[in-house]
RNA sequence: AGUCUGUUCGUCUAAGCGGCUUAGGACACAGGAUUUUCAUUCCUGCAAUACGGGUUCGAAUCCCGUACAGAUUACCA
């Protein structure tokens, strides 16, 4: 027997960052993709024209670039289902809403938007359905000359559904079970804006159906609407038809409750979107993952574990390794507090295990930001390696290594002044003689040991001196294995220039 | 206010169908060891089944109620 095949698709609006959240739901929807040897779509839900902010899709692709995640077809990859731009798609939807009219499953209303809101003014508890509609504008409470009149004159007008009475719709969903809602409790959504632009409602339904979607993934606050999705599927293309539906627990916030809103992150300094965003029209800034140094691999192992577990304690996993164990039985009910601080540890983990030479070339551009040229990749590379362990993100390498490219322009010869002497000074000139290109790391520290010896030295009391010389400060790796990478010139001019400041 | 959804350590979570758990792991936090620096690493500690009723020989796991939390109630998605 031969079953559809998986089609998957994530559709964000272009109306401004990448939330956490989005990007949570496109990767899942890209590793159920992955998993069932499936195809994952990328289609972009710009129906409201009053929302749409200039190069916000470009962006969101930008994201899905960073981590990895690739779409199968998107606008800029149309596979058989183009046009992937609901805009671009306007025409197309117009026909079911008037087939749903024709079946008396929708009808025509006339009320204005705002003699819409001013009866929610008056009653916040105002709903237009069951209750109220005969008292409305609409083809319900008109008769047919009236309401061909309006629509002769292009009176604005939008087509709602027809919610039925004393119905229970219910559904199962693949996350929580079945749900069942009565629909009279529900409004009488707006289908066909007076624009001419369909609402999400039934864009998605319109859209899953002609893009054979097999599987919808979307966040848990569209849980409220589905019953008008279902209706929609029963009535235009019949409920055997309708993908499997999966919502997805919210990501709150740390602290307090709610939903993370990139407002958390301002207010608690960390990022919410994806990559850095600057809202063309109002230039306001929300940072992102990707620029405050974090890698993929770490965003993407964070997110998938936020609402998803495998069963095990296993908590480092590869984009690979997530497309093979992936499943939608394993996902939460209930919504996770983001936690930055588990963020940077799976960073960390993940700059552990990368390989210095992936790491230098993530790293490279914060050093090239900071305005540090690195002409020498192999010494770059080992410094990445011989620091990679202490750092967190990625900009951390700039203090952790910098001082391999930079010498410390103002070293803390504060911390060693009180214990300096004369003697001290003799042994460092003495290193300084001694020390050639051929010495590696162990042959620097026993060559230096053996002149404190020579001195009436302990050794131990050079060594914070030569790192203050070297570093400028008190961290970093080995203090031989620093001066081995930096070379023999190197070292002997950081010594000389301290030697004199000191004097 | 209505509707829907949810509820295990401070946080993320494990314990597929009730017994194998003194409720496990990770983050965070607190001690300690190692590192002649800092970080890493390694030990140790810390702390939870919301509450109340059932069902059962036995419940974190099933049922009911209560509480709390979240989502939603736009010609936004």
């Amino acid at each position: 027997m031969l079953s559809k095949k998986v089609r998957v698709r994530f559709a964000p609006s272009p109306t401004g960052g990448l939330h956490l959240g989005g990007m949570r739901t496109a990767l899942f929807n890209y590793l159920f993709a992955k998993k069932n040897n499936g195809d994952f779509i990328l289609r972009v839900e710009d129906t409201d024209q009053t929302r749409y902010v200039d190069g916000a899709e470009a962006y969101i692709m930008q994201c899905l670039n960073w981590c990895g995640i690739l779409p199968d077809e998107s606008p800029e990859k149309p596979g058989n289902y183009a046009p992937y731009r609901q805009s671009e798609r306007k025409e197309i939807y117009r026909k079911y809403a008037e087939q749903l009219i024709a079946n008396g499953q929708a009808y025509y209303a006339f009320d204005t938007a705002d003699e819409l809101s001013e009866a929610r003014k008056k009653d916040p508890n105002f709903r237009y359905g069951i209750g109220n509609r005969a008292q409305l504008r609409n083809a319900l409470a008109l008769s047919p000359t009236e309401v061909q009149t309006l629509l002769n004159t292009n009176t604005p007008v939008v087509i709602r559904i027809k919610m039925p009475e004393n119905e229970t719709i219910s559904f199962t969903d693949a996350i929580r079970g079945e749900v069942s809602f009565a629909a009279n409790l529900t409004d009488d959504k707006v289908l066909l804006k007076a624009d001419g632009m369909p609402t999400y409602h039934l864009a998605v339904v319109v859209d899953d159906f002609l893009m054979q979607i097999t599987h919808a993934f979307r966040g848990e606050e569209w849980l409220p609407s589905a019953p008008v999705h279902i209706l929609l599927w029963r009535y235009l293309f019949g409920e055997a038809a309708m993908p499997q539906w999966a919502h997805l627990p919210l990501i709150l916030k740390p602290d307090g409750n709610g939903k993370l809103s990139k407002r958390d992150g301002e207010r608690l300094g960390f990022p919410v979107f994806a990559m850095n965003w600057t809202d063309p029209r109002t230039q306001e800034f929300t940072a992102g993952f990707k620029e405050r140094g974090y890698l993929p691999q770490a965003f993407i192992n964070m997110l998938a574990l936020l609402g998803w577990n495998e069963g095990t304690d296993k908590e480092i996993y590869s984009l690979e390794a997530l497309e093979s164990v992936f499943s939608l039985e394993r996902m939460h009910k209930h919504g996770a507090k983001f936690d930055i601080e588990k963020a940077k540890w799976f960073n960390q983990e993940w700059i552990k295990l990368l390989p210095a030479k992936d790491l230098a070339h993530a790293v490279k551009p914060y050093f090239v930001d900071a305005g540090i040229d690195i002409k020498n990749e192999d010494n770059f590379e080992e410094a990445i390696q011989l620091v990679k362990e202490r750092c967190t993100l990625l900009p951390d390498f700039i203090t952790q290594a910098g001082f391999f490219f930079t010498a410390p322009t103002a070293p803390k010869i504060d911390d060693i002044k009180a214990k300096w002497s004369n003697d001290k000074v003799k042994c460092f000139n003495d290193w300084c003689m001694a020390i050639h290109g051929n010495m590696l790391a162990a042959d620097l520290e026993l060559s230096l040991k053996t002149i404190a010896e020579a001195h009436q030295i302990k050794a131990g009391e050079l060594m914070q001196p030569l790192r203050i010389m070297l570093v400028g400060d008190k961290f970093g790796p080995g203090v031989f294995d620093i001066a081995a990478l930096l070379g023999i010139a190197e070292t002997k001019s950081r010594i000389e220039k301290v030697i004199r400041l000191l004097q």
